[in-house]
DNA sequence: TAGTATTATGTAAGCGCTTTCATTTATAGC
DNA sequence: GCTATAAATGAAAGCGCTTACATAATACTA
């Protein structure tokens, strides 16, 4: 492999002279700069990244910690990634944490050993305190789905409380009136958040979320048919379930049709998330679409913006969620 | 943050004895190697992996290209190859090739311009002839799902072939005679594939495969269901439909029921690769596994063993694909 | 045209490590 | 106790770039 010293002296120039064009930053003499990229042209150069890095303290690196690389949501947050940060011709390190607090914070050391210039963190496990103490180091990170009040400036997040406001209000608005909620792990605040929008779109009809009515399930698919067992064992009546997230209406949906009943016929159904299977589902999922693949767009864009400085980068740090009705949802029979 | 020359200082030894130390290949004695691990600690020194890169032309970093970084085929295989470098401290840059010749070729510069140790590629667009090329370059790859003969050696595949072979002789277990099927793009060396394991099942009961009961999809959903419909309209009757992939079946799942059909009563529906998905569709697909995950795993050893030369690694470059047989085939009506 | 401000290029000192080779120190053999 | 050998450590030369800073070339001013 040519170096940049090999170019320099067969364009008869300085290495600094070469380094420059390479960067066009300062001026060079349109004459030289030919000569150089002829040069390079020759010799098929192609700079050495890592020296750049080491001599710059630049590495062009990002590290990314995603919970998992499967999965429809975080697939489609790594597409957004990737394309931005292409484009720019900056590059991507991914590590996945596995929602467990040791392989996160494990995740993030790793990431910060390989000089990343910026970390994008899609963090559950890990403290708030942890990450205020991660602001005080050198590298700068943004946090997608997370809001932390100290670090706002850092978050990018969706308005799960809308989403679970629209998705209950949407239910509300066809008739339902009595709507069992199946839940993620109230430990996270996404779910949390979208159970608070759930009630507070119920208080808008003055109704209350019923205890009798509620499940805490895990986000995957078997958290929603063990869900949906739970509540038509308890007996109360309903006529929609929301779930907290798309796998959990899958589950249930699955669960529905074991037991005997049909969808939307016998009660109706909501997800959220927008995931790419709930179109494959039967009946086809309603849902909130989280616009997870523009988050992780715009999480690069930050990273461009405060870190590579490229200021003219407009970002935008809180999203809408949005409701995507289609066959799991009908109007309520009439009571 | 430190450098090694800071450790090297407080501990009262040179900088070759703390890089000694790190690197923990040749002997020190076990006082200083003390004395320095101490002074690490002390400083909470943490080496800089761009410099140690720069000094030993290695970068540990393994270069991803994958068609998309979404979907669920290609997050299952990422994780798979994630998880295996983490562990050897080895990382991961990823780039999606989107399919498409430039892209990929793009993707494969790229990369390369990152000074990655070795490649792993799922490449499809790009010739045989660039890969032989890139063959002759310093940079090693391994080339996962395609089959070079040239590069036997570095190709870590699916037998399709017998994929598509099982998922036939399956459906002709079942009495199925007349059996449609509907192919991923023929440019595709594993759409090939499938559709020759396809025939050969036929062959082994006398059958050719009708030239009216095929149609060349694209992979995608869309192509599935306009598949079935053109089948449908052909006017020939089938009891069976065979899809190059799980996405197609699906497709072809949805246009069934749009159209007034019931699966498996009035066809059976078999799908390729047993996507996350698969277990969501309604109803469940019967499929033939791609064990997609452990092949990732097995281009990461592949790399382990042949590039950063842990010897003791065993690779298996051939898998073999598996039926899962579930809800969308049925017994053939006695005709 | 000398004097000054600009612009273009070169020189050389790192960036933080690894690694070869030389040197010192310990161990063993007789 | 002295040499022969092995083991532990150190000195220093890079790895391929970037980037002050210095210098040379050119343009502009009065």
């Amino acid at each position: 492999m040519a170096t940049i010293y090999q170019v320099s002296e067969l364009a008869g120039v300085s290495l600094a002279t070469v380094s420059r064009v390479m960067n066009n930053n300062v001026r060079v003499s349109e004459a030289t700069r030919n000569k150089v990229l002829q040069a390079m042209e020759q010799l098929g150069y192609r700079p050495n990244s890592i020296a750049q890095s080491l001599a710059s303290s630049r590495s062009n690196s990002i590290g990314i910690l995603v919970s998992e690389l499967h999965g429809p949501f975080y697939g489609e947050m790594l597409t957004g990634i990737e394309a931005e940060f292409r484009a720019a011709g900056k590059h991507v390190i991914i590590a996945a944490g596995h929602s467990e607090r040791a392989t996160e914070e494990d995740g993030i050391e790793f990431l910060l050993s390989r000089n990343c210039d910026a970390l994008i963190l899609h963090v559950e496990a890990v403290s708030d305190q942890y990450l205020i103490e991660l602001n005080k180091k050198q590298t700068p990170f943004v946090l997608l789905n997370r809001q932390i009040a100290a670090l706002a400036d850092r978050c990018i997040s969706l308005d799960n409380e809308l989403g679970g406001y629209l998705a209950t209000r949407y239910l509300l608005e066809q008739g339902h009136r009595h709507i069992a909620y199946i839940a993620g792990p109230m430990w996270k605040t996404d779910a949390r958040d979208r159970f608070h929008g759930h009630q507070r779109a119920l208080a808008g009809y003055q109704l209350t979320a019923e205890q009798a009515l509620f499940f805490e399930g895990d986000f995957r698919e078997t958290g929603g048919s063990k869900g949906l067992q739970a509540l038509l064992a308890s007996g109360r009546p309903f006529s929609a379930v929301v779930c907290a997230n798309d796998e959990m209406a899958s589950g249930a949906l699955t669960a529905a049709r074991e037991l005997g009943y049909e969808v939307p016929a016998d009660f109706s159904v909501m997800g959220f998330d927008n995931v790419n299977f709930a179109y494959y589902t039967y009946p086809k999922l309603s849902t909130i679409d989280y616009p997870v693949s523009a988050m992780g767009q715009m999480a690069a864009r930050w990273v461009l913006k405060q870190v590579y400085q490229q200021s003219s980068i407009e970002v935008q740090q809180v999203f809408n969620p949005q409701l995507i009705p289609r066959d799991s949802v009908a109007e309520a029979a009439i009571t």
